[in-house]
DNA sequence: TCTTTATTGGCACCAACTGCCATTAAGCGC
DNA sequence: GCGCTTAATGGCAGTTGGTGCCAATAAAGA
């Protein structure tokens, strides 16, 4: 009984698929986003989110644990973009290196409204520190994903004291520079500021080795 | 007229002094955080924080703006230590042996109350996520405060990438051997398992730099 | 003592969520 | 098309974190 695939003599409506859910989820993320750069958190209430993007309060409360975890969605998507190229890393190859390789077609694949929705977030997390928690948070998370990466290149197991600092401190320096790029980009990405990343990225990564 | 140090020409009752105002925090911390581990987070009020250390709920929440919050003065006397141990890092010596001589004394210092209290809230920011992120996000305020350091040493401007990555960097270590000293020291903490915390940021910063 | 200012406590109030139940939507066999 | 079954939604009441406001008290100096 209750294989890997479970039977399924399913009758009913069946349940919402689940890339579905991340639609709407996104959508509702859009929504919100843009009423927290208008009013302010503080100002925006959960009902005004749901109302902006046509569904009820309630079903808002069931898609969101709380207000702030709107920002969510968007914000997973640049961070699990950049986990994905760190999987793709060659074990032969300098980080520094792959970057430059696969970091511009990871930009040309995502739609400039993204981007710019992405970097609009990462600016309201300063001066909202309720959604500079919730980018905390969440960039802990993708700290766990990079150190299992680090930790299957380094053939050593992913709690082991030295993989989770590399990915930390990795986790780290991505945040400075995008916080950065952020603050760069304010008034309009222009194709240099991302490719700016980029560089930043590789800057920080040098003056991270030249500590010791 | 408004002078740095402005005319006081004090009538009536003086506000309390600032020393004053953080040890009524602290009190009302301590408080918190014996229910929040007894009870967790969601299952103590603020009502019953306040009355354990006997005031009333209003004035509580004069104290913190938010319940999580509670966990801030405890949580900041360790990392105001930790950043008073690299202001003292002189300019010739090697972080890892400043840490050697520097830290035993500061432990002693400490009550042994206090650093349990200490890890018991960082042992509690796993599995609660309210506190993680508050604890996420005083780490952040005390990075600012390393790369002040930093800069100073290495005669930059604070805001440098490379001062800001190299502050991250330095934090993320600092966090990761944290966590792993509270997670050791989960059932009575002895003196081993405190300078084992010294060795675990040593540790921490060779695996850094073998990142490159 | 009286005056002045700081802190406290009590109460009403709002907004963030949650539980519960009726309603609607989406599939499937007929 | 019509039921049957299950999933998602919406509405409503209720709880709880947190704030604004005002009266009461505490701590000074005159």
């Amino acid at each position: 009984m209750t294989d890997v695939a479970t039977e399924k003599p399913r009758r009913g409506r069946p349940p919402v698929s689940d890339e579905q859910r991340q639609r709407q989820r996104l959508d509702l993320s859009r929504h919100a986003v843009r009423l927290f750069a208008e009013q302010g958190v503080a100002a925006t209430s959960g009902e005004q989110i749901a109302h902006a993007a046509g569904v009820s309060e309630r079903t808002f409360w069931r898609y969101f644990p709380h207000k702030e975890s709107c920002v969510e969605p968007l914000l997973t998507k640049m961070v699990d973009a950049f986990c994905a190229v760190v999987r793709a890393w060659p074990r032969e190859l300098e980080l520094i290196d792959h970057l430059r390789e696969a970091y511009s077609p990871l930009l040309d694949a995502a739609s400039d409204e993204d981007i710019e929705a992405v970097l609009a977030v990462v600016r309201l997390t300063h001066g909202e520190q309720a959604l500079r928690a919730a980018y905390l948070m969440l960039r802990e998370r993708a700290e766990d994903a990079l150190a299992e990466v680090l930790a299957e290149r380094a053939g050593l197991p992913q709690d082991t004291i030295e993989v989770r600092v590399q990915a930390a401190a990795m986790s780290a320096v991505l945040k400075v520079a995008t916080d950065d790029v952020a603050r760069a980009a304010a008034g309009g990405v222009t194709r240099d500021t991302l490719e700016g990343h980029r560089e930043q990225i590789a800057a920080a990564l040098r003056g991270l080795s030249r500590m010791l």
